[in-house]
DNA sequence: TGTACATCAGTGAACGCGCGTTCACTGATGTAC
DNA sequence: TGTACATCAGTGAACGCGCGTTCACTGATGTAC
């Protein structure tokens, strides 16, 4: 039966939105285009209406994860306290425990790798990313920035992903405090 | 057929290092049973003679792996210069290319996280790993050794992890340059 | 040392399952007159 | 404004496929005598 225009855009984003947190609670192949559409209150025959492919989904998905995570840069002070802050945000508990709503580099950056329609989107967002980074917080110097930028972002993923990887609750909070001691 | 008794655990550890290379390659989920029986020149039947599921297979490649790196940082010069060599060494292009040989952690560790029988196994190596990284290397202080072969590490980890997710070759060696430089 | 036979790692067909994807069908919406 | 009908997003059964796993069978090896 024909639904009414209006809501297909609102149906194409919240796919956009339910696959971003579910490939990034359990990876891109750890979900099925069963279980998205699910996740958006439809059947899965529909799936084909909006992409192309699953992997259209998964660089779909991708971008929307890390545009967030560039509102949430550019949302953040632009202070040395505002940078403290995000950092002290970025390595939290909480942030380890929320898959789903968190980093989407964390998340799936060693998945993105292997999936060709997702390097580019991938590159194109962090390379932005790493400049807003720069430009958006005071460093040390304004020659250093970018390597500042790449540095932080390079040691906030890898700290994330060990954490998150580990099954001890004290090695993983310390791997946190550790970094996060270093990166003040 | 029975085959020769001395060729059986032999051929256990082909299957445990061919597993190890392609699961590094294309992660766990991205290699099958068969490819892998394949690869040590097997048919796939027998593969339940050597493992109990693919999962029990994950966790033991996974110490295969950490394994291998725990091996080679204790094979590497124990000074500063050797901390140095290790460092250029893990953040060369060669080793970003080279995922099938390359450094376990960088490759899995978010792969990880999803399966039980893999994280215990992750955990207490990378423990050990994180013991042997702060005592076989001089560090600034005793007191801060500990700290900073957790933040080297994280950084490590999370520049491959960018460098290898990243379509762009200036920008990829940009990121190994700049960590590096960072770590020296 | 030679013979008879039990052992068991490897073979390869087969299993059920869930995957990504397709498609004939439905029927309220939107449109032409 | 009212009527007739084309549109098309959603439905849900079905497709082929490759997955992890199982198993009856094979036959050289290893062993008992």
């Amino acid at each position: 039966m024909r639904y009414p225009a209006s809501e297909t855009a609102e149906k194409h984003t919240r796919i956009v939105t339910e696959a971003s947190r579910l490939f990034r609670e359990r990876g891109f192949h750890g979900v099925s285009v069963s279980e998205i559409m699910k996740a958006t209150g439809l059947t899965h025959g529909p799936f084909y209406n909006h992409f192309e492919s699953k992997e259209a989904l998964m660089a779909k998905s991708l971008e929307f994860g890390l545009d967030k995570t560039l509102a949430d840069l550019k949302a953040s002070e632009s202070s040395a306290e505002g940078r403290a802050k995000y950092i002290a945000q970025y390595l939290s508990i909480a942030h380890r425990d929320a898959c789903g709503t968190g980093c989407t580099m964390a998340a799936l950056a060693s998945e993105v790798r292997q999936e060709p329609l997702a390097r580019e989107p991938f590159t194109r967002r962090l390379k932005i990313l790493i400049d807003e980074f720069a430009s958006h917080f005071p460093w040390h110097s304004k020659k250093s920035a970018r390597g500042d930028a790449i540095r932080t972002t390079a040691s906030l993923v890898g700290a994330m992903v060990l954490a998150r990887a580990v099954d001890d609750d004290a090695f993983s909070e310390e791997i946190l405090r550790e970094v996060k001691q270093g990166l003040s």
